[in-house]
DNA sequence: TCATATTTGGAACAATCGTTCCATTATTGT
DNA sequence: ACAATAATGGAACGATTGTTCCAAATATGA
């Protein structure tokens, strides 16, 4: 009997998630919105719910595209250690190559504080991402591949840190040659 | 002839500054800070000009602090090599105890990318205080406590960039221990 | 003491914010 | 073909945005 949704919800997201992505949450407004998922006002309150409730779809489903990505970059290494530096290299082409920071880091900094549900979203993404790289470490440490001596959990996390770090030199920077250099300078370090 | 401002500027700014830092640009109105700073529309346009020039003025200022705190406590440091890790300290001390996120970090990914007055202080900035510890960790190379082979522009560079992630890890987790072994095991890589 | 200059408080501005509502349009299953 | 249902377009909401303006208050140097 009823009529069928004239566009592709997941679609428009993420239209939205770009958007947001690029000028962050408080910059953008639902008449931005509006004319970016080139969809009426009340199809977005109706689909989506309010402005906030949209923007959690839209980091969610940011988080677990981008943790996909770092999956996928690191099944193609022939080591588990391979795999970290796959994944630390990965993070650095996206620094380079998309052209804006990652929403991850950016909304930590923008809501995370204030923002109990942006905080709960990031740090379960977080949690996640830090399982991967721990699961990978310690593989390479029972493969004689990095010192046994090390704190796994807490070198998953420092590499993730790095990835923070990276963003804001190369926004504050431009300089390509230097963030490069730095993502080496972590292999590096992880490696022995 | 004329009647003297009543209020000390350099103090309200302070008032401003620390709400910017707090909240960010954009989640800041002109009604928080007519409230925060105690002052009447008008003396705030007339003395500090509109909003986003307040806002340079706070960043500068805060920016300008901040390396003055790292410039102490360098300053009491018997190395070059103690100075470079008491400056890591001390970013490690302002994450676990100021109770937000430092003003130039998340400026850097509220605003550096669009905003380029924004971009040209923090660039100022990380340059001023990348000379401070690029300086150090040549002097630390030729006193023979650092390796010969480091690149010590990339070096500090680096340890500067390890601060954004010791912020972003301290948001998302509150997890202390963690964060103070993140600066810990970076202590430890400089100083091999 | 007094004219002068500037601060001050608060009203008011137009523009935009996020959100809601409703009449209209369009598509569905029967 | 028809009644039912949901999407659609757009007006409209009150609240808040950043900013300007002005009369009143106030402290100043001569």
């Amino acid at each position: 009997m009823a009529r069928n949704k004239a566009f592709d919800p997941e679609e428009r997201l993420e239209k939205a998630r770009d958007l947001f992505w690029e000028r962050g949450y408080h910059a953008t407004s639902m008449q931005d919105l509006v004319e970016a998922m080139q969809l009426n006002r009340a199809s977005i309150y109706d689909t989506y719910g309010d402005k906030h409730a949209l923007f959690l779809q839209c980091l969610g489903n940011y988080a677990t595209d981008k943790r996909e990505e770092y999956k996928a970059a690191a099944a193609g290494a022939l080591s588990s250690i391979d795999a970290v530096e796959a994944i630390i290299r990965k993070a650095l082409e996206r620094t380079l190559q998309e052209g804006k920071a990652c929403m991850v880091v950016k909304s930590s900094f923008e809501l995370a504080e204030t923002d109990k549900e942006v905080n709960s979203i990031l740090k379960n993404d977080g949690d996640r991402l830090n399982d991967i790289l721990e699961v990978l470490l310690m593989k390479a440490q029972s493969a004689g591949e990095i010192s046994k001596d090390r704190d796994v959990k807490m070198l998953a996390s420092y590499i993730i840190a790095n990835f923070s770090g990276l963003w804001q030199t190369y926004i504050i920077s431009k300089n390509e040659k230097l963030v490069t250099q730095m993502a080496e300078f972590l292999i590096q370090v992880i490696r022995q």
